[in-house]
This record gives structure tokens, sequence and C-alpha cells, in this order.
DNA sequence: GACAACTCTCGAACGCTGTGCGAGCGGGTT
DNA sequence: AACCCGCTCGCACAGCGTTCGAGAGTTGTC
């Protein structure tokens, strides 16, 4: 019945060290940590979440593992860090008098790209509350485009959750599914021949999704199908934002 | 250089072995199945995902762990069985004249119920392909709502991608952040207090960001203020749907 | 030049994980 | 009695994240 750690965030443990004045991090140490949560990402991006641990990043920096301890105090900080530095990849067009439309809709993109880049990314977004400072700068952007338009608060924030839970929704799903048929190491052909049996048992008593499949089948769900399909559900949510404009 | 296991979803492997006449499940296999199955979840809705492993669930089910993967084959597979039976709780309404955009606001509100109620789901479904039987009744009833309503087949597929990732995506959220709190052993009060710091430091140079946290402090961001930010996103998204309703 | 302090590395070890293997048990059929 | 079959499980292995403490290398101070 022993209590639980209570782990608490990077952000919020550094934040509350960062009172007290003695305890900054040492000089050097800010640039190899930088260095070393790029090569995580590095890691993640071309050998997959599961392939990350520490020896195996231990070695790529050409150090220990637990060397990496002294700059990271967890392997879910390291994660953390990672994710808020591929949030830094997104862009938030803001200023220069465009519409909120075109300028969510910019953003949409550049959220939707770095998911597909990072197919870790969706998968850790559902871990835990991502609060670093490229997140919150990316919020602070989107809020500022609708406040720009007219938004109060409230709906300020109600239409940027809406759009981002959209984007993360969808990309999450399509770069997951992407990234499953590319490390089987199976081509297109061959992986859905794989699934094919078990999809046609599994729709044997389901006429019209049976049917959708049928049809959708050429062509296949490659790269721009998914794009229209993103594209389409972005409309969507933007028409019925636009209702909601001032 | 050795080559990866090439992991295949249970759905495709039974599949398989059913086409194979001799490879069927002995007739107490199944109960067994069903019943481990229920344990998982138990665990998994209680303890959380970290929580459940085989050890674990084998002294939950009064047998040694190893016993276990004589009804399963993998612990992949036992996740994959525990995502469709969460998917088993989703209802649709089909059928009886109602029309698309009630019918799926049903559909919304229970996949978000479902997600609520397991937050380990949302972060599971962004690992692998979703293919059990359950999900696929859940997009057939889905696919008749809008082929009822007159739409084709691309449309359907769109339409329905875009309803179920914008659930997906916000309920994720709002189940990790309130499990966060949850499982932290903190009130909300406390939590959000243990948090201010650090937010404090991260929005000091982001005012909108800011502004809209002071004013949307009160009242705090408990069940029935998710609920409306659900709502309003839904709505959107509905009326997006609606303007291209032939 | 000597000594202390501080930054950083790392090998060993702990307790945990998923899982393969093979021995063994009880009941049913031949 | 012999055999098979459904099922259980102890043991072992490789790998994980992480702690600890010993030590190397550099720097600062008298």
């Amino acid at each position: 019945m022993t209590a639980k750690p209570q782990y608490i965030s990077v952000w919020v443990r550094e934040a509350a060290e960062r009172a007290r004045p003695a305890a900054e991090k040492p000089g050097r140490g800010q640039p190899s940590r930088a260095q070393i949560v790029r090569a995580a990402i590095e890691i993640l991006d071309t050998e997959g979440l599961d392939a990350l641990s520490m020896r195996r990043l231990g070695a790529k920096l050409g150090m220990g593992a637990t060397s990496i301890y002294w700059y990271v105090a967890n392997k879910t900080d390291l994660l953390d860090l990672a994710i808020d530095e591929a949030f830094g990849e997104i862009a938030v067009p803001v200023g220069g008098g465009i519409d909120w439309r075109e300028a969510t809709a910019v953003f949409a993109h550049s959220l939707r790209r770095a998911l597909m880049r990072h197919p870790w990314l969706a998968r850790l977004l559902g871990g835990r509350p991502n609060i670093g400072p490229n997140a919150l700068r990316m919020s602070d952007r989107m809020a500022t485009i609708f406040d720009d338009a007219g938004l109060d608060h409230e709906d300020i924030d109600f239409t940027v959750t809406t759009v981002i839970a959209y984007v993360i929704g969808i990309s999450g799903a399509d770069a997951t599914w992407r990234d499953t048929v590319n490390t089987s190491g199976l081509t297109y052909d061959e992986w859905t021949e794989q699934h094919e049996p078990a999809l046609r048992a599994g729709m044997a008593d389901l006429p019209r999704l049976r049917a959708i499949y049928e049809k959708r089948r050429l062509p296949p769900d490659t790269g721009s199908a998914l794009e229209a399909r993103f594209d389409f559900g972005l409309r969507c949510v933007l028409d019925g934002i636009a209702g909601r404009m001032p």
C-alpha cells in the first residue's frame, strides 16, 4: 500500500526550481540537453516509439545510458521535451491582416504535417497534459487570431480547442495507419492483401460498410486521398465556426 | 540485423486460422477469454494502463500469469480485444426515422461517454488500426445513417471519419486531463495550485492566453464546462456537414 | 603547487516487464 | 492400462527504467 511516486511534469518541476535562485542548471547543460532531445526525436522518427530506450539513446549519443540522467530526470521528462520540440515546428500565421479562416487553415495543415512527420506524437499526446513553452505559444497565437476576429474569451477557448481536436483526431489516426503499414515491412498491396480475409469476414453481415469498402478501393488510401478527407473535415469545422463568428 | 517479428493483429490472424477448419478454439475457451478481457478492462479502468501487467491480471483471475497465454497470444492481442469490447458499448441509433443530425449527435455522445469511462482507450487507439467486429459494426451503422440521408460512398466515408476524429480528439484530451488529475491523488484545487507557477511562468509573455486563463478560471473546468465545450465543437462539425447534405 | 569543489561518466545492481519452454496434472476415450 | 488433450504454471531469459556510489576530469581558491 505504498503511495504512488506522484509524477510531476518537467515544466512544473523546473519552474519550481527556478524559483529558488541557486538551482539553475549549469551553462553547458542546456546545449547538451537539447542535443539529447534531438537525438531522441531522431530515433523516434526513424525507429518508432517502442525502439527508444535509454540504453539505445545512450549508444547513439556515445555515452552510457545512465549518463543521460544527468541532463534529464526521467524518460517521461525526455518525452515531454520531445513533444514540445515537435510543437515548435508548428506555424501559426498571426498579424498581417490575414483573415481568421485562412490563418486557421494554415495552422491546421501545419499541425497535421507535424503529426504525420512524427507518428509517435499523437500516441504521446494522449498520455499527459502538454503545457510546454512551444505548446503554450501555439495556443496563444491561435487565441490571437480569434481575439482579433472579435470573439469573447469563452468562444476563443471553444473554437481553438475544436480545431485542434479535429486535427489531432484525424491526423493521429492517419499517421498511425500509415506508420503501421510502413513498419510492417510490407508494401501497401501486400498489407491490404494480408488484411483482406479478416476485413471480408468482419464485414460479412455489414452490407453498407462492405459497399463503401468495395467502391473506394481504387484508388487506394494513399496520401492524396487522406489529404482530401482531411480537407473535407476541416472545411466542415471551419464552416461551423464561421456560422458563429460575429 | 534480425528481422522484426512482424506483428499481426488478432483479427487478422484468427480470421486466417478460421479458414483452416480444424483450428477452432475449444468450447470452453470462449467464455474464459471473455472473462479475461473483462478482468483486464476492470484493471484498466480502476488502476490505469500502466498498471495492467500479465502477472497482475493473472493474480486477479486467480491463475498464473503464463496461463493467460493459453487463451490469448499476446498482450497486444489482449489490448485489441479490450478495445473492441469497449467499442461494444457505443450506441448508434439506426432506422426509426430519426434524422441524421440527431442520430449523429447521439452517437457522438455515446462515443464520448465510452472514451471518458475508459481513459486508457484514447491512448490505445493511437497505437494500431482497430478493425474488431464491434468497431466495424459501429462504422457500418454510421454509414447507414448517411447512406439513408442520400450521400454517396465517398462523402459517407469523409463525413463519418470527420465526426469520429473530432470526438476522439477532444474526448481523448479531456479524458487524459481528468485522469491525470484524478490519479495524482490531489484534489482539483491542489492540482491547479501545483501547476500555477509553471503556467504563470510559461505564459509570462503570452498576454492573450493569460487573459483567457484568468477570465476562465471560475468556474473551473469541471465536467459541465468540458461538456459545453464538447457540444460547441460538435455543433460546429454538424453544421459544416449540414451544409454539404443533399 | 596543493587541495577542495564541482561537473560529468558509468558499471553494477534492483525490481519490474512480456514471453518461450517444458514438465505435470486431471479427466475422457480407447 | 495406455493414451491423448485441455490446461496450469515454475523457471528462465532478455530487456526495461532507474538508483547508487565510485571515480575521472576540470576548475577555483588559497
